[in-house]
DNA sequence: ATGGCCAATTTTATTGGA
């Protein structure tokens, strides 16, 4: 089973480009990041035509998450717990066969000190209570648009953005207390080496000069991983007419 | 050294992204 995740940097605007994806990559989950819609303006013909069951949970402009299945979408969650109707929509899970799967849009911050840099805290510290009420004894997996690097070896440049937003100790750490309950960055198990990217700046045109981040993450349970024999950046998906400024990331599970 | 692009809405600017 293929399991992906991108931040696809809205579904409508990206509608062509996803269609295409999805035709050629074949994956069987795909957790979708930044629909930047609400749940009626969502594609849903042409994502079912594609042979895809779908559960969202959008939000007007901004945010708005989604998990796209060839097979049946279960138990759905939307939102962290005790999360007021107008929070800024960002997580949503469900069941696909043996495996509990998450999409998570992770706070930007914008950097570090501001007010969206406490909220983006404040988030992943309500994130982790949450995952602490999960049962890694089973198959689960969190993935989506962390907005964290894990280290230097995430960065094209560590030295510039050595303590700045997605590179700061207090995020890197806040999202270790997520991970604490027993998810491995699953990309790791099978990549040690730098300059693996999942996100390249338009306006630096980051991707022509391969100056990237790795923020896209697959968070596994140890049961999850032992079923896991590849993670893989869809590099080439970032490339291309209109392409999103995130690459997808692959997942393949027994 | 700076800033660059892109999407949606509030649209010929602004907000947010990372």
């Amino acid at each position: 089973m293929k399991i992906a995740t991108w931040n696809v940097n809205s579904v409508r605007a990206r509608l062509p480009r996803v269609l295409d994806w999805l035709a050629s990559a074949r994956p069987d989950v795909v957790c979708l990041q930044e629909i930047k819609c609400l749940d009626e303006q969502f594609p849903l013909e042409a994502i079912q035509e594609a042979g895809y069951n779908v559960a969202t949970y959008g939000q007007k402009t901004y945010n708005g998450v989604a998990i796209l299945a060839k097979s049946r979408i279960e138990d759905v969650v939307r939102g962290l717990p005790g999360e007021a109707p107008d929070a800024q929509r960002r997580v949503i899970g469900a069941t696909i066969g043996d495996v509990l799967v998450f999409s998570v849009y992770v706070v930007n911050g914008e950097a570090v000190g501001s007010e969206k840099y406490a909220y983006k805290l404040e988030w992943l510290k309500r994130l982790a209570e949450y995952v602490r009420t999960l049962d890694v004894k089973e198959k689960l997996v969190l993935c989506g648009d962390f907005n964290v690097t894990f280290d230097d070896r995430d960065v094209y440049d560590p030295e510039a953005w050595r303590e700045k937003i997605l590179c700061s100790t207090p995020e890197r750490d806040a999202l270790k207390r997520v991970m604490e309950p027993g998810l491995v960055d699953a990309f790791r198990r099978f990549h040690d080496e730098a300059g693996h990217y999942t996100w390249w700046d338009f306006r630096t045109r980051g991707f022509q000069r391969k100056q990237g981040l790795r923020i896209d993450h697959f968070l596994m349970s140890e049961p999850a991983l032992a079923a896991t024999s590849a993670v893989e950046i869809d590099v080439a998906a970032r490339d291309g007419e209109k392409p999103s400024d995130h690459a997808p990331v692959i997942a393949t599970l027994a």
